[in-house]
DNA sequence: AGAAATAAGTCAACATGACTGACCTTAAAT
DNA sequence: ATTTAAGGTCAGTCATGTTGACTTATTTCT
């Protein structure tokens, strides 16, 4: 085997604590979305609309493309979920008054308050598992998952600025 | 709003941090199963095969009881995948001697070459990850995300243990 | 003004991976 | 000998993704 895998490189680059990575990240990400996967059901809904939820709530007045760029899924699989999330009354859509092709999407109350209610089971339990591991923990935890996300995307995570971009008087 | 998104609560708990977190894992997560996807789609197999030959590996002679515990997924779902798995020749299936109901899975050689093909990506994104990031933010990374795991699971990410808890003679 | 590009939407067909529910076989445990 | 456990199977459904081909507005470019 190679030196991964026979252990000699020092510390943090055995293959032990390498695949301890991903496992840790298989298991976080499965909990992590068991809870509002059930809730998300109760409605007749799936985990694409807690996304597509999740993500016009973070970014208000978001247009379609942008949120394209976001889930990385195509058109016409955003436009089922899209289209039920618009039809019962969860998100809005209203045209661009700079460029009428636009349509921009916002979420009504009833959104807002089904968004909550899913993103709130998420933020206990992380509200939790930063609490427990302390500030620097936190750091270190930001620090390699942002190492695992492609370069291109960084930018993107924890700032809803996309879609605000040359709104910025919004 | 709540304390929490005012950010009266000091450092770490301000839910504009806590999303920060929930994007992070999004992002992560989506990018870390891109490039293993794409490989698998060439094979004709999806994520659900990647898991399952990820597991066996990582477990030799566990039983189908035993993974449907892990993936956390109905025996009828898994039975396709397994199926596929077993009849292309990347998994082996032998009865258990001590209990002739079981079935041990292991990997054949076919199956490990795709295992560690498949994983090798992730690895390597973990591995540089972990680099860049240092070896004090690795600690926290994993404080925190084992946070985030259910408690009840905790003991197995990173312990192929499951498996081989009775059978420590092999 | 006319052509090209962009934003959004639509129809159809298909693959994957999850689910429920019912049922069967084999082997072990009581 | 009956019950329980491990595994498998058939049938049907749903959610979420894909490709490909088009359409409609609207804006931008030449």
């Amino acid at each position: 085997m190679t030196d991964l895998k026979s252990g000699i490189n020092p510390l943090f680059l055995r293959e032990e604590d390498l695949r301890q990575g991903i496992e840790l990240l298989f298991y976080a990400y499965r909990d992590f979305t068991g809870e509002p996967d059930r809730i998300l059901r109760t409605h007749g809904f799936g985990r694409a609309h807690h996304r597509t939820i999740y993500f016009v709530g973070r970014n208000p007045g978001i247009t379609v493309t942008e949120l394209l760029g976001i889930l990385r899924i195509t058109k016409q699989s955003l436009s089922r979920v899209l289209g039920a999330l618009v039809e019962e009354g969860f998100i809005a859509q209203d045209a661009d008054i700079d460029d009428r092709r636009r349509r921009l999407l916002t979420l009504t109350a009833k959104g807002e308050a089904l968004e909550a209610e899913l993103t709130q089971t998420q933020l206990k339990r992380f509200a939790r598992a930063y609490r427990e591991a302390g500030a620097e923990a936190v750091e270190g935890f930001r620090r390699v998952l942002m190492g695992i996300v492609n370069p291109d995307d960084r930018a993107r995570v924890g700032n809803p600025v996309a879609a605000s971009r040359d709104r910025s008087s919004d």
